[in-house]
DNA sequence: AAACTCACG
DNA sequence: ACGTACGTGAGTTTG
């Protein structure tokens, strides 16, 4: 019986209910903008979708109880009495929750004059068991009656997350009763929810015993006369018509005039129209958030047919000016990852061939480097990247709708092109994950499905072109699209092919003499413990300080004591072993993540480390990188600066170069906000830092600001750039909340044109819904006007930082652009290689590099005309680390 | 996979 | 009253 089908029936109030008060003591947590509670409903739909993740039913029906009096209250008007009143709290919430169900694709039922138990009961029975299997769910245990072989019926435990099965083997273990004599049970026992009487003096224990002997409430009655004296007996006798009537209120009418067909509710998936609206309306965020994945996978089933023509040769009538082009990678390290296929084409026609056999086909590459024959693609920089593993240049790139995606919305990019095309309502096409499978699953599907899902990304790009065009000039993008993003990624591409130098032996030798430092430390360590343990582990070593040593725990994280470097400072002068933790910390990063690490990435046939830049990622317009990450490499203790002394450049006779900006984010604070004291103290080549501290503390001259008030006055401008709090000041210089928000105070008087622009950004996020840069990179900040005071708080720093954060990566990134034509037109043999947010390193002959140094100046000073100026300090060496 | 810690701008 | 600096990536331990 391979295909049977499950139907799941559900008895929405009693699972409401429990929904409600699984979510009670967050009651006030869950409440939406226009104050409706909403935990019963969040929590309902997690129950509903964990059990049809769990249960996969084929058909589902919620069923609700209709009004308030039913064919029981005939029998018995005081059904139900007695009952406290349903909190409103909880009202308010069910036709909500009738309209969730709906939404998520499960239809909903309720029959005048009867509960829910009975619509469940009579559905339960009615369907053909040959056919169905089926699940009854319920917060409560009446419906256990039901079971039998077709029929389990699933009771909330506790919470929503917890089911109990009640299967016909299982009631008799807990009871050794059968699923009906459930019912006798109520007779005999009755019901306090349901305030039927049952005969007084009988709880669930006796009635338990008595039926096991006479096996029904008949049965008891039937032998009443072989019963002893007693005073059970009596209370039998007396409470006799109580029984029967509490039997007959318990029991599941399973004939209820039901006018739904089980074919009517065969379970369709969520219907995404209506789950999105609602979930904005209960601002179920997390819910949402979700919806992109889950509405691909729902949708992908039914896609259209494509047409596309599987080719093993090139031919010259195949490429034409315009094409998308695609070329598919499964790892997603494109310096070393297989090609799994490649795809082109345009709307007429698409053609796809499997593996790398194309890339060999000297048609496919004279197109590839046509510069006249434009081509539109995803991803072009790993594109270019893993085509010049085969020798082939890629030109003519025009559009890429990664980045594109990545510009309109920094949130809709991904690195799966069906996600983004679903974003823009292109539905024909599955997602990566779904034919390539994830985690160890991943691989190459058969060649039939490869092929077609290539064609289908091919259709996609066709079709994500002149929409995400025109939205890019919509929202004034075009330039920062076409002249920044774009060429940029080439640049990157270059430098990601070109790759930086690595003296392995030198890392090597550094590898010995840390693993010598870190046994003696370890040893130290230990003795001064008296215990050896784990020292990577905080949760260890909370343990031995905290606990055995008994110094003072400074403070908590979420599963225990904090061990973080600012912890154990302050408890440096209560034990010699908080500096040997301190030394052994510092030691054992450099150790695995410095030494070992870059080891392991250093390509064994050119000697050189490819990182490589996610263009993509950052919600401010800044580059990332990674497998590597070379931007994080050591620079601050001279003990770990010293993984510099690796970095070394590709020829003897050579040099590293660099050249940082300086000082870029408070320049572009001082443009963006036109403060006349910042601006002033720019145009006067003052040390930003002293000039802040002799306004801000009162300081006539410069000689003056001791060390300690210029550290105070440059964490006060940094917080300034992060969207300042007394707070987050007071715990950067170790000061009270109030001293910080005194220098904060003051830091405003004396600047009221940052002030100013603070106020106008945070303003113009809550009417925009989003900040810009200078060049018009965007980002949206969906919290800015959300009630929750940390959601909002952070979105209004968020809109302070993001345009200065954002213009200064926008202004590094023209300069790499202009750089890399420079340096091509004046015939330069220096090479750009690594891009760290406010700085570039080069490598380059040492007799260009005077040159290099003119052209880097110039151009990094040069690229943004500013109503003040901006300022590179370059440097260079044998290596990176001489380059200072 | 999440939490913690720590490297950089 | 709320509890926080902005932006990242990676190694290790642990549930």
């Amino acid at each position: 019986m391979a295909d049977k089908k499950k139907l799941l029936l559900v008895d929405g109030n009693s699972v409401a209910f429990r929904a409600f008060y699984a979510l009670y003591q967050s009651l006030n947590r869950f409440k939406n903008s226009s104050g409706l509670h909403t935990n019963a409903i969040y929590a309902f739909h997690n129950m509903l979708e964990n059990i049809i993740e769990k249960e996969k039913p084929s058909h589902v029906l919620v069923a609700f109880d209709a009004g308030k009096t039913t064919f029981r209250h005939e029998t018995f008007s005081e059904y139900k009495d007695g009952r406290s009143k349903t909190p409103s709290e909880f009202r308010e919430q069910l036709p909500y929750i009738r309209e969730m169900v709906t939404a998520l694709g499960i239809k909903h039922y309720e029959l005048d004059n009867y509960e829910a138990d009975d619509i469940i009961g009579t559905l339960a029975n009615k369907v053909s068991h040959d056919d169905f299997d089926v699940v009854v769910v319920s917060g409560d245990k009446d419906l256990t009656q039901l079971a039998d072989d077709h029929i389990r019926v699933e009771v909330t435990v506790k919470g929503v997350s917890e089911l109990e099965s009640y299967t016909p083997e299982h009631i008799k273990e807990k009871y050794g009763l059968t699923p009906r004599q459930i019912i006798d049970m109520k007779g005999l026992a009755g019901d306090a929810s349901d305030n039927l009487p049952g005969v007084s003096g009988v709880g669930e224990k006796t009635a338990i015993t008595l039926l096991k002997e006479y096996g029904s409430l008949e049965g008891v009655y039937e032998h009443l006369d072989d019963m002893k004296k007693s005073k059970r007996k009596e209370n039998l006798i007396k409470d006799r018509d109580q029984a029967f009537m509490s039997k007959e209120l318990a029991t599941i009418n399973l004939n209820t005039p039901v006018e739904i067909k089980v074919d009517d509710l065969a379970y369709e998936g969520k219907d995404f129209d209506k789950l999105i609206p609602l979930y904005k309306e209960m601002d179920f965020n997390s819910f949402l958030a979700k919806v992109d994945s889950d509405e691909i996978k729902s949708n992908a089933e039914n896609l259209t047919e494509i047409v596309f023509e599987h080719v093993l040769e090139a031919k010259e009538e195949m490429f034409k000016d315009g094409m998308e082009f695609y070329l598919e990678m499964l790892d997603e390290n494109y310096h070393l990852a297989e090609i799994a296929g490649v795809a082109w084409g345009n709307q007429e026609h698409i053609y796809v061939c499997s593996g790398d056999e194309m890339l060999h086909q000297p048609l496919f590459k004279k197109w590839l480097e046509n510069n006249q024959l434009t081509k539109k693609t995803y991803d072009v920089k790993r594109t270019a990247v893993a085509l010049n593993r085969y020798d082939i240049e890629l030109a003519g790139v025009t559009f890429d709708a990664l980045l594109a995606a990545y510009l309109l919305d920094t949130n809709d990019k991904s690195e799966d092109l069906a996600e983004v095309a679903y974003n823009y309502d292109f539905r024909e096409i599955e997602t990566d994950e779904k034919i390539y499978g994830k985690g160890v699953k991943r691989g190459l599907p058969e060649e039939a499905v490869l092929l077609e899902h290539l064609a289908r990304k091919i259709k996609a790009l066709a079709y994500l072109y002149p929409t995400l065009d025109e939205q890019l000039s919509d929202q004034a993008q075009h330039d920062l699209f076409y002249e920044m993003e774009l060429p940029l990624s080439q640049v990157l591409a270059k430098m990601e092919i070109a790759g930086i130098k690595v003296d392995a032996s030198r890392l090597t030798k550094m590898q010995q003499e840390f693993s010598v430092i870190l046994k003696g430390i370890e040893q130290r360590v230990y003795e001064l413990a008296g215990e050896e343990f784990n020292l990577n582990s905080p949760k260890q070593l909370g343990v031995i300080l905290f606990e055995k040593m008994g110094l003072p725990p400074i403070k908590k994280t979420k599963t225990g004591y904090s061990t973080a470097v600012d912890v154990l400072e302050q408890l440096k002068d209560k034990s010699p072993i908080i500096d040997e933790i301190l030394h052994y910390r510092q030691v054992a990063k450099i150790q695995s993540t410095y030494v070992e690490g870059l080891l392991k990435v250093i390509h064994p046939e050119d000697g050189k480390i490819h990182t490589r830049y996610v263009q993509t990622l950052t919600q401010t317009g800044r580059l990332s990188s990674v497998d590597p990450n070379l931007q994080n490499i050591p620079i601050r203790l001279e003990e770990g600066r010293k993984i510099r002394q690796a970095f070394v450049p590709r020829k003897p006779g050579w040099k590293i170069f660099a050249s940082d900006y300086s000082q870029i984010e408070l320049r572009v604070l001082a443009e963006i906000s036109q403060d006349e004291h910042l601006r002033q103290a720019f145009l006067e080549g003052q040390d930003i830092h002293t000039s802040t501290a002799m306004r801000v503390f009162n300081i006539e001259t410069a000689e003056e600001v001791t060390p300690n008030i210029r550290r105070q006055a440059k964490a006060v401008n940094f917080g300034v750039v992060y969207g300042i709090s007394d707070y987050g000041l007071s715990q950067n210089l170790g000061i009270t909340r109030k001293e910080a928000k005194e220098f904060i105070d003051t830091y405003f008087e004396k600047y009221p044109g940052v002030k100013k622009y603070m106020q106008d950004i945070v303003r113009e996020a809550k009417d925009k819904g989003f900040v810009e840069t200078l060049w018009h990179r965007r980002r949206y900040l969906p919290d800015i006007n959300s009630r929750n005071f940390n959601l909002r708080s952070f979105a209004e720093r968020t809109a302070i930082n993001t345009p200065i954060q954002g213009s200064a990566a926008d202004i590094l990134k023209l300069a790499m652009i202009e750089l890399d034509k420079r340096l091509a037109k004046e015939n330069m043999e220096a090479t750009m290689l690594l891009q760290v947010h406010d700085e570039l390193v080069f490598e380059a002959p040492a007799e260009e590099i005077e040159q290099l140094d003119k052209v880097v100046t110039e151009v990094m000073e040069g690229i943004a005309t500013f109503s003040l100026p901006l300022k590179a300090d370059s440097s260079w060496g044998d290596t990176w680390y001489d380059a200072k």
